[in-house]
RNA sequence: GAGAUUGUAGCUCAGUUGGUUAGAGCGCCAGAUUGUGGUUCUGGAGGUCGCGGGUUCGAGACCCGUCUUUCUCCCCA
């Protein structure tokens, strides 16, 4: 017998913790629907050939796989076990947990796109799973709340990703946030700009760290990087643009060699307009052409959302990719989505003291248990409380009195019905406010009143 | 995947250059109080020192491996 452990990036989350992540999820529920999105699960498991080279790379490595049931090795051959870890991989595993939940909402969409009424709009809230080495704000099991519109090439779902991002963060209390965003046009015409054209998988890596590590050092990545000094030379107005938080003006200029440049600028600044038609005041939205995320697929928009003095990774992101159920063998449906990663709003919160208090007490009244007697008479009495819509409990062991009380105190149930022989013989009942002491005899509905007052 | 770091009671942590029976605070349980919680007092339970190996007369401490925690890089929510 061993002590029983947690495996490595996965937690427990207690009754306290519940009550917050579910304010979390209700709140970004809510939203959602109010936006007109329908709800949509899927498998936690998916067939890897569905997972697999849809995130690059590192991403395939970051799967978690299961291991076929049964007896795996059967078909091996001496041979299979000299492989690489990696093909051995694909004979002894085809599915894994899912990694996010935009391949599957493809998947879905492509094996159900007869039936969908486009476009479709459907949001979702579940776990995510990641083979990563955990640290502050990354867990290997997570939740994400995804919201998508797949069908149509409208910007109107640009902005109305921006809508909701603000009114999530404001109904939970979080104020100092930015909502970076940028164009993957843009950045293809950065990169054709500096004359290094197709080459902004690489740029952008080195782009990205530059609040990070400043410009200097930036520099000194895109020559190791292959870039020349002609190339970062063009790339000098970039550095300027940071001031202002749409200079679509300089980037026209800077860009103005660019069609696919100007068209993402476009882009852009209609989502900015229509913004502005909503009459969202004090939007905390920030043009960032250094903003690059998953370039695997994201063809238009993409989003980040960053919380201002909190030192955690981005709570949000989310983009425009022209042609992710391509993969699937269904071309030409354009989407458009964003994710909110749960447990690192949960961190923000708790980190700035956000959640709204008195959110742990889930009863309100407890009956005490005297004796069998008492306890069944009460019976009816708690029947009653729950028809009244009180959350109530009754004690279920008639042990002293102490240990019902200290029970009661606890778990914070703000009111108790004592039941004895004197209360069943007057069928007056003894309510005792737990918060001030104070106790008094009444009727159930006297009594009810007061306890739902 | 690379580098660093952490692990002692339910929790937070002491534990000296390696030395007898590993401690404290809080919490928990019982009683003081057989119909009254939060305060107080008295008593009590609870540890294979993450796990496995090694060095030593002797290891919580030193060495190796492993798991785990936290952090940086990479990448990401």
């Amino acid at each position: 017998m061993s002590k029983p452990s947690l495996a490595r990036g996965t937690r427990d989350f207690g009754p306290d913790q519940m009550v917050k992540r579910t304010f979390i999820f209700d709140t970004i529920r809510r939203t959602f629907q109010r936006y007109g999105f329908q709800p949509l699960e899927t498998p936690a498991i998916e067939n890897l050939s569905v997972l697999m080279g849809k995130y690059g790379d590192e991403g395939d490595q970051l799967l978690f796989k299961i291991l076929n049931s049964g007896n795996y090795n059967e078909k091996l051959t001496g041979q299979d076990w000299q492989l690489d870890p990696k093909q051995l991989t694909t004979k002894i595993s085809e599915k894994g947990l899912r990694y996010d939940l935009t391949v599957p909402f493809a998947r879905y969409v492509v094996m159900n796109r007869g039936t969908l009424t486009m476009p479709f709009k459907r949001y979702q809230l579940q776990p995510v799973w990641r083979a990563d080495r955990p640290q502050k704000g990354r867990y290997r099991e997570f939740y994400q709340c995804d919201a998508d519109v797949v069908g149509t090439d409208s910007l109107l779902c640009e902005a109305e990703i921006v809508m909701m991002l603000h009114t999530i963060l404001h109904e939970l209390g979080i104020t100092d946030f930015t909502i970076k965003i940028n164009n993957r046009k843009i950045l293809t015409g950065i990169a054709e700009a500096i004359g290094a054209a197709g080459q902004e998988g690489p740029l952008c890596v080195a782009v990205d760290k530059l609040d990070k590590i400043g410009k200097d050092k930036v520099l000194a990545e895109l020559h190791e990087r292959g870039f020349s000094e002609e190339n970062t030379f063009s790339l000098e107005p970039m550095f300027d643009l940071a001031s202002e938080a749409a200079p679509f003006a300089q980037l026209r200029e800077w860009l103005a060699g660019s069609e696919t440049a100007l068209k993402g600028i476009d882009e852009l600044e209609q989502v900015w307009r229509m913004v502005e038609g909503f009459g969202l005041q004090n939007a905390r939205t920030q043009l960032d052409v250094t903003l690059a995320r998953g370039l695997s697929y994201y063809t238009g928009a993409i989003f980040e959302v960053k919380v201002n003095n909190v030192q955690i990774g981005s709570i949000s992101g989310g983009g425009r990719y022209d042609n992710l159920t391509g993969t699937f063998g269904v071309p030409g449906l354009s989407g458009v989505g964003i994710s909110l990663g749960v447990d690192r709003i949960y961190d923000v919160m708790e980190e700035l003291d956000l959640f709204p208090k008195d959110q742990t007490i889930t009863t309100r009244v407890m009956l005490t248990n005297f004796d069998a007697q008492a306890a069944n008479y009460g019976l009816g009495v708690l029947y009653r409380l729950r028809q009244a819509g009180l959350n109530a409990e009754m004690y279920p062991d008639s042990v002293k009195l102490k240990k019902q009380l200290d029970y009661a105190d606890r778990k914070q149930i703000p009111f108790v019905i004592l039941i004895g022989s004197e209360e069943m013989a007057s069928g007056r009942l003894t309510l005792k406010n737990m918060r001030t002491g104070e106790q008094q005899t009444g009727t159930l509905e006297e009594l009810t009143a007061i306890i739902q007052a």
